[in-house]
DNA sequence: CCTATTCCCGTTGACGCCCATAGGGCCCCA
DNA sequence: TGGGGCCCTATGGGCGTCAACGGGAATAGG
């Protein structure tokens, strides 16, 4: 029974390390070259893999300046928002247009690279550089210029949500 | 006999990790090297194997220039409580903007060193030493003058609440 | 025929793996 | 109780591997 309880151990430490890997983290800041290249990082790659993306589908965030990037899964959060919609109402509609409409697959070369096309450039307003969001379970794709002003925004907002706490708290 | 010499280390480290505190305490300051890296403490290695953390999980803290690390968990906390928001409201997006985009995963080396990236260098300020701080279920990295400042406003606040309590009472 | 994309290769720098060493704490023994 | 030896931690550095990146050549497509 050692034995049995190791092997269990083993299999519950797998389970962890799939869940662990599996999402995407952090942020990154990648040049793009002269022919409009730019790496992806090695990490995002890892996960991309790991979730069985055979393509990605990148969409233009409604609200921001920014690409959400992930596999065909990612339409599914998009058409959820859409379900929960009036379908007789204008709303709906504009949804549905910028779901399917505004969205592009990317393609990944032998080196892991993708290609910034106009598309993407005129809503992102990327130019030199590209900053990779992770998000778990898609990422973003961002002008780091736009990305640090964003961040401080939210971040803003967030500790205004934590004036309700008391004051000196600090929530785990 | 070496491996035989080298399995009674190991028993004779177990024995020893058994008596310590599950909790990460006290505070160290460490020396970065050439390759950026930094030797996470002895006795903070000791607790993240015997909660069996296998990756480290850091976070930019939401208003101060330190880094919370800590396992899993920590990310597990922040996820199940943006399950609770509405997924399309403003909330949630920054609040996973937060964990996963400001969020990442630090790996020791077998030495028990990690590496101090940018990523943790712009948010803390950090460059030739690193300051741990134990802190219960996870610990802080700062940089060592920022802690020392915050340590005194800290007390300060303190101080003044004290202050606010009747005159020889103390409060605890 | 020209351009945009894809494939492939080489370079460079970062990172992980490994070993070496010094310094300090602890224990044992004289 | 002081000396000596052992072990462990912190730290430095060599080296191989891999990712990021730049650029040439081949290919497709208009």
């Amino acid at each position: 029974m050692a034995a049995r309880a190791k092997r269990w151990r083993g299999v519950r430490r797998r389970k962890r390390l799939q869940r662990l890997m599996d999402r995407f983290l952090s942020n990154t800041v990648s040049r793009i070259d002269a022919k409009g290249r730019v790496s992806v990082p090695a990490h995002f790659r890892a996960v991309v893999q790991k979730r069985g993306y055979s393509e990605l589908y990148a969409l233009r965030c409604l609200d921001l300046p920014a690409m959400d990037v992930g596999g065909l899964d990612l339409l599914d959060r998009y058409e959820q928002r859409i379900a929960l919609e009036d379908p007789f109402l204008q709303t709906a509609d504009d949804m549905s247009f910028f779901c399917h409409g505004d969205g592009t697959f990317l393609k990944l070369d032998q080196d892991g690279r993708i290609t910034m096309s106009d598309f993407i450039r005129e809503h992102t307003g990327i130019s030199a550089e590209v900053a990779f969001v992770g998000r778990g379970n898609f990422f973003q794709i961002w002008e780091p210029g736009r990305l640090a002003a964003y961040g401080a925004q939210a971040r803003a907002r967030l500790l205004q949500l934590r004036q309700g706490t008391k004051p000196g708290e600090r929530p785990e």
